[in-house]
Order: C-alpha cells, then sequence, then structure tokens
DNA sequence: ATATAATATCAATTAAAATTGATATAATTA
DNA sequence: TAATTATATCAATTTTAATTGATATTATAT
C-alpha cells in the first residue's frame, strides 16, 4: 500500500498564500468579473455596464485582479480586452481546496 | 452516456452565499484558528496564546466564525471548549469549489 | 492637429473591518 | 459571600478597502 504523504502541515507561507487569493476573490464584483469571462474574452466596455458598476470603479476592481494574475489584457484598438487566467486560477484553487479539505477529511 | 447537467449557471444568490462564506475566512487568524481546531476541540485559553492574538480579540473572531457555524462551543466549567464544524465547513468548501472549478474547468 | 471614445489614474470621501483598552458576565473556588 | 479565572462585550481608534467625481492617458478618426 502506498505510503500516504503528509498532509497535515500548512506552513505559515501556504496560509498567507491562500489567505492573499481570498482577499482577492471575497468581493462579489470580482467574482462576477471572473464569471463573466468564464466563457472568453471581453472588453471593459462590455464588462461594466454588465455589473451595473461605474466604469472607473470597474477598472479599480480590474486592476485588483490583473495585478494578482488572475485575469490578462490585451489592447485591440481602442479596448482593452480581459481574459480569464485558467493555469493562475487554477492553481491558486487548488490550493485553497487542499487548505480546506485538510479541515473538515481530517481524522481526528 | 450519462447527461452532464447544467453547470454553467451560477445564480446570484449563489455567488452571494459563496462570496459570505469568503468573507469569514479570508482572514489570516481566522484561518489559523480553523486549522488549530481541525485535530479536534480547543477552548479559548488554548487558541489566543496559539496565535499570538489578544484575548478579546480571539473571541472577536471566534465570534465571526461561530455566527457563520464554521465552529461550535460547550461550556465545560469556566472554559469554552470550540470545534471545527465539519459539515459547514464541507457544504461551503464544495460550493465554493464548485465555483472556482467552473471558472477553469470550462470549455471556451 | 483636433476631436472623440475607451480606459486608467488620482485625490477625497465613505464604509467596513480589525484592533485596543476597559469593563462586564458567568462559572468556580475559597 | 467575596475573590478569582475564563470569556465576552462595548465604545473608541486605527486600518483597510470600496466608492465617487474629476481628470489624465492612449488610440483612433476627422
Amino acid at each position: 500500500m502506498k505510503a500516504k504523504h503528509n498532509n497535515n502541515k500548512m506552513p505559515g507561507t501556504e496560509i498567507s498564500q491562500v489567505v492573499e487569493f481570498l482577499k482577492v476573490i471575497d468581493e462579489e464584483n470580482r467574482l462576477k468579473i471572473l464569471w463573466l469571462l468564464r466563457k472568453g474574452e471581453k472588453c471593459v466596455c462590455e464588462i461594466w455596464p454588465c455589473l451595473e458598476l461605474a466604469q472607473n470603479l470597474t477598472s479599480h476592481h480590474l486592476k485588483i485582479l490583473r495585478d494578482f494574475g488572475l485575469v490578462t489584457t490585451r489592447q485591440e484598438g481602442l479596448n482593452v480586452i480581459y481574459s480569464i487566467n485558467k493555469k493562475v486560477i487554477k492553481e491558486n484553487s487548488k490550493l485553497l481546496n487542499k487548505y480546506l479539505n485538510l479541515l473538515w477529511r481530517v481524522r481526528k
């Protein structure tokens, strides 16, 4: 039988990483933006009317997502087009999920 | 072949639920508390020295966790003993994970 | 070169959450 | 009953994040 490796350590560094990610996604509008982008790229002018959010405020939230790497951008003429960065979302989601699973799956 | 049911809807209500959960767990000390409790119950007097957090502040964070149902308490003499509520953690984690998975697993 | 449209930035304000210090409550013991 | 211990609450302060309104930047078209 294969030895399980020790999943019980969750060193400070990893908790901090999880928290950083949580702080980026814990805002309803930012979650909605990610949700909007899940099927494909969208330019800002499509995003903000969808959210019923001011243009500049949408820019602000987009910046937070972008700074963390959850979305990427490219310019197309006047428009800036945002895409979801699945790799980064996947990595961080997996780390978060690993952590949460350890909370409820652990045997006494 | 079994028909997949439609997982692409993430109505507002569910997003709100996810956000509520995120807002509870997006704080480093609260995550650490959950981590401390994962192996079994602990009284407050064991928790706060572990976190190097003031007693009253620890109480404050415990209250937030408790109000959301992530932890439960029982009194034993002078001590109040906190336990993790695996059921609630599990349910909310699953909802969150479902949402995050849809972000990066979705095909264009 | 000027005007326009899309997006980003900035300073100021507001709102929400964390922290602190002091005090209250509740259970226990002397 | 009075003193002690563990925990919780409360008001005040500080910190952090969201929002607003105004303006700057950048790309394009006239």
